[in-house]
DNA sequence: CACAACCAAATTGTGCGCAATCTAATTGCG
DNA sequence: CGCAATTAGATTGCGCACAATTTGGTTGTG
């Protein structure tokens, strides 16, 4: 008898699988753009979008990280990271600079106003529970 | 006393705010792009991406549905829902039809292919459960 | 030392998600 | 009836996500 096969019976005969209603993965999917669209009129206040922001929160912490650690981090690849990463270089929140050991690397660094964008965003999560708390 | 500013008082001095591994939403929005990722390989082999499968779904249960219903149960907009459902169409798994009653209103149909990709959609949730096992 | 294998980041192309705006049809009120 | 207000859907523009590929630099092995 085949692992593969067996290893997932669940009949499930009485209640169709095949319905919104019936959908755990649509609920995250939906809550999660309901939570982007709920940060979206705080963070537009401090010019950042959602991405932007956890990018920000990971280099407020580790300024000087790499793209590849940034994305390890974020859980994003560099095909997200470097549009996003040009876009906070354009607005002065981050500077964009190769590593001098390895000329593949790119470093990204916090600028001076990008550590006081930092105290503006501090009161953005208590914001959020309250938001949340409605 | 203001009512406004004093309805969320939540000190937390001790654990930063801002740091990624302290975000709750951070979870939920990883999770969901998580989530679309693993369906993608499933979905593919029906040339269906995740936001037009859950639109399947919809349409499956209540042919000849409305742009404004559909957007409803699935909590997006027509700037979504209109270039989604004429990929669909194009895919020859709907047809979108104006109304005869209201000229602004557009009707969503189900076609034979539409019909007969639910069958092969029905094995969709029970692989995904499998996959979440692991 | 040469060169293949590998690696980091960038690029390209597609499909969302949504704000803002526009178009065209319908409704409601004087 | 006539016209303003409303409504449904479409359009435009921007910023993700990510697969697939490319570019350019580094490493390891013979």
């Amino acid at each position: 008898m085949s692992l593969s096969t067996t290893a997932c019976d669940q009949s499930e005969a009485e209640t169709p699988q095949l319905l919104l209603k019936n959908q755990v993965c649509f609920s995250l999917y939906s809550a999660s753009n309901a939570l982007i669209r709920s940060y979206r009129p705080l963070l537009s206040a401090l010019d950042l979008t959602y991405p932007q922001y956890l990018t920000m929160m990971v280099i407020w912490e580790k300024s000087g990280i790499n793209v590849k650690d940034l994305g390890h981090d974020l859980h994003l690849d560099s095909g997200t990271l470097t549009p996003l990463l040009k876009r906070l270089e354009a607005k002065g929140f981050i500077t964009r600079e190769r590593s001098d050991e390895d000329e593949r690397v790119r470093l990204v660094f916090l600028t001076t106003q990008g550590q006081q964008l930092k105290s503006q965003a501090e009161s953005v999560p208590e914001a959020i529970f309250c938001k949340s708390q409605l």
